[in-house]
DNA sequence: TCCATACGTCGAGAATATCCGACATATACG
DNA sequence: CGTATATGTCGGATATTCTCGACGTATGGA
């Protein structure tokens, strides 16, 4: 999690309406859901909702998957545990041995596995 | 930490000469420094500083406090346990249960002691 | 009171974000 | 191929943010 990632991550959910698609996308892990039915649900017309998609997927936020004619969005777990990795690593000021093992503690949270512990742990 | 509390937060840390007073003020925890010395150190204008100092504060994310002539500024760590909550329980998606503890173990980060156990674990 | 220091606020120009109609692309079916 | 469905992209009109010069406010000392 590098500051500019960071920042654009921040960025991606500053607006209300990505805010509520990623709550909306994190529900429905690990389904995910066709980029129709999120425009649908949240009530923004779909070219709207497609750059609102795009921004969160470049910010690492979410993934796209193609099934057939529907595109599926999913959460990306590992990002919002980096995020919060990322924050909490501020919150220790630099001394990340205390937080560390909370960090990691952090991939419990609907995560099937942690790919790299030592991502987390770098600080 | 409402929603629209952490679309603030969001908006606030998303913007570079933000996030670098942020992470100023959390590396002088718990001292704290004047508006002056983070604008001098920023390479920022005054004036321009103070717009986004009060957009942190506005945020909930910084404090200030006056002391003579200067007014100290201080990093809100209890907001960024709370942010950090925000997002963990979103990375549960209503499974709170099994974020509780986490949340609660961030307040081990630099907070002296956690204000209301009942806040982070109400999910 | 007068001056100096430290910080905040106002205003406007420049940059950026947001939104949606119109059009383009990709897949499935026949 | 042509048509229907699902999604992405382009364009510009509107709204918001960012920045900084100029001025206002608060504190301390003579």
């Amino acid at each position: 999690m590098d500051t500019n990632e960071a920042i654009l991550a921040f960025s991606a959910l500053s607006q209300a309406t990505r805010l509520e698609v990623f709550r909306l996308l994190v529900e429905h892990e690990p389904d995910g859901l066709p980029a129709g039915e999120i425009a649908r649900r949240i009530g923004v017309p779909h070219n709207t909702m497609s750059t609102h998609l795009a921004i969160l997927t470049r910010a690492g936020l979410i993934d796209a998957d193609r099934r057939s004619r529907s595109i599926v969005y999913r959460a990306r777990l590992e990002a919002v545990r980096g995020l919060a990795g990322f924050l909490v690593k501020d919150c220790c000021g630099g001394r990340s041995e205390l937080c560390a093992p909370l960090i990691a503690g952090l991939s419990l949270c609907g995560a099937p596995q942690a790919p790299s512990p030592r991502e987390v742990a770098h600080g």
